[in-house]
DNA sequence: ATTATACGCTAACGTTCGTTAGTTTTAAAT
DNA sequence: ATTTAAAACTAACGAACGTTAGCGTATAAT
């Protein structure tokens, strides 16, 4: 696990743009943590906007890789029932966040929205399209199976997926203080279940 | 509707802060912006932290007189339907947030909350527990009054508002940059009907 | 052994940053 | 008409900003 003077100034990038914001960072305090002078940094990165770059880029193919291929969906969805399904998916994603270099990836796509269109896009192309996009197709399928109720399969996804973002965000802020995130976990639970008693059949 | 100098600062800042966030923006960018010398700001704000204080704090004032007072729930409630009371809400929060003033106040919460503790206990604290709180109440009311079932009602605001918690996120960014809000206005529209389906007893 | 490449360094460039001291103008109160 | 207070101004402070030119050295390829 010993990294290169790139990867040292990526990483270290990546924590202090989490807590301050891009404009809020300068070269020299990143130089400063990786410890090799502001000239040095220019070695591995163009400008100090490429850094920001790299990161938001680094983002978007890691996420892509969380959900399951969707010619692997058939057989998923046939041998499980949704309750195990949505369950493995939460416990997927709750290890994804987990990392707390994907945290701090989040929080920069926060932070960075209004000020990069790249990050506007990761955020409504990657993360909200993507995922309901995924889920439409997986409650198409299940309704098709007779395993959920036939209700609008992208209602579904929306219903399903929304809150889990705005948790997600709760959960970011509680975090980045060091409070208790377990009542928000608990929530999330509660969803989950609320949601599988809305749409099982019975 | 002229301004003084100190709003014209306000306003000036507002819109600055929320597209370029806090650091993004120099004393220098806002004075040039109002017409006035860099050291005149100082008559008006103590520094510049003190500005953006302001402006949550504004924030923070706004928001708390949107929702109706709980000791006139029970006169709203019996009188008009679950349908009737929550496409009124809907209307008062668009409402609310068409003031474009709104929205940027909402951006530099997203974009300065981790710089600032005071965004996160805007937002954890007067848009999220606030509201949650609120919904609890009315849903429990509407329980007692047998107009909607006897899901737990904590459970049903998270249910109702979280959706439209990351609903506004999309169509915060989609505005931002110009572009249609039909699709995430449309979305809106289905997740109240969606809930109004499930809590309603037939 | 020589050459080439990668990557560190020193030093500095012109610009911009937030803020202050001190002064003049403006307009209202006496 | 004089006083007073608010709010504009000029000028500048030291510090920090992103970036560049040019140089030294270590390592790897020829």
């Amino acid at each position: 696990m010993t990294l290169n003077t790139k990867e040292k100034i990526f990483y270290t990038a990546l924590d202090l743009f989490s807590k301050k914001g891009f404009s809020g960072v300068s070269i020299r305090e990143i130089t400063r943590e990786v410890g090799i002078k502001e000239s040095s940094l220019y070695n591995h990165f163009a400008n100090k906007d490429e850094i920001l770059e790299s990161i938001l880029t680094y983002f978007r193919s890691d996420f892509s890789k969380t959900l399951p291929p969707i010619e692997m969906l058939d057989a998923i969805l046939q041998k499980s029932t949704v309750e195990e399904f949505l369950k493995a998916g939460h416990r997927n994603f709750k290890q994804f966040m987990e990392d707390e270099n994907r945290v701090k990836m989040w929080r920069i796509l926060q932070i960075e929205q209004f000020r990069s269109p790249l990050a506007r896009e990761v955020i409504l192309e990657d993360l909200f399209k993507t995922t309901i996009h995924f889920l439409e197709i997986v409650f198409q399928k299940l309704i098709d199976l007779n395993k959920i109720r036939p209700y609008n399969p992208k209602t579904l996804a929306i219903e399903y997926q929304y809150p889990v973002f705005s948790l997600l965000t709760e959960y970011t802020i509680l975090k980045f203080d060091g409070k208790d995130t377990s009542e928000v976990e608990t929530r999330l639970d509660n969803h989950i279940d609320f949601f599988l008693e809305i749409v099982t059949i019975k």
